[in-house]
DNA sequence: TTGACACATTCCCATATGGGAATGTATAAC
DNA sequence: GTTATACATTCCCATATGGGAATGTGTCAA
């Protein structure tokens, strides 16, 4: 078996460097697809893909407006991916303590 | 052209649960392979490789203890995907000032 | 030295992409 | 109605996994 569908959980999404750099473009605000590509300097097709993976994993959100399609990023779901990492948190704060003591130690 | 390779970095390398798994595991100290595997059920082969993932891109290191080889979390490199998701963090925090603001207005 | 133990590698295979090109489909403009 | 615009889909293909089984290798015990 390969690794789990991409559409499936948000971790698997941002796996993507290009899906990253979406959701950043996105950050700024509304954009439309034609604005994306060319943004990023993809083709079309490829960025309507990557939206729809981000789409499904619910990492960003859209709104018809007439001919065009704008997406937004969906912040509330990027928590999934820092509440994982913050998980962790309390280690490297402990670990730059650590290296701040070790410091102090020197002098 | 397919997705990047995993090896390359630790956005690609958590995007595999199992291996979150591990990170999650190894967070509560250092462990042996075969530790690993029992604990959550995976087959020794595979949990090797996936730590040779982990190790690739730095989010677990390793150390050489007689028959056993001890890996742990490297909590700093796990800061790369925390300061990432940071980034949208003002987004989520407006967020929730302005449900915040609508309940209040509610009343 | 021989054997057990703990891992690491290698093979093979089913499956999941991501890109490029071509095509289908709404919606607005004329 | 016809055409242009803005996307969404579909095809085809090269490549990257991840799992299972078998095998290779380094280390400790007897």
């Amino acid at each position: 078996m390969a690794r789990a569908s991409t559409t499936s959980d948000p971790f698997n999404a941002i796996a993507e460097p290009r899906r990253r750099h979406i959701l950043e473009f996105l950050g700024n605000g509304e954009r439309s697809v034609t604005d994306i590509a060319e943004a990023l300097e993809l083709n079309q097709p490829s960025v309507t893909k990557h939206l729809q993976v981000l789409l499904n994993v619910g990492l960003v959100d859209v709104r018809r407006e007439g001919r065009r399609t704008m997406y937004r990023t969906n912040f509330g779901q990027l928590r999934t991916i820092h509440d994982w990492s913050s998980m962790f948190a309390q280690h490297w704060r402990g670990q730059l303590r650590r290296i701040k003591a070790h410091a102090e130690d020197k002098k």
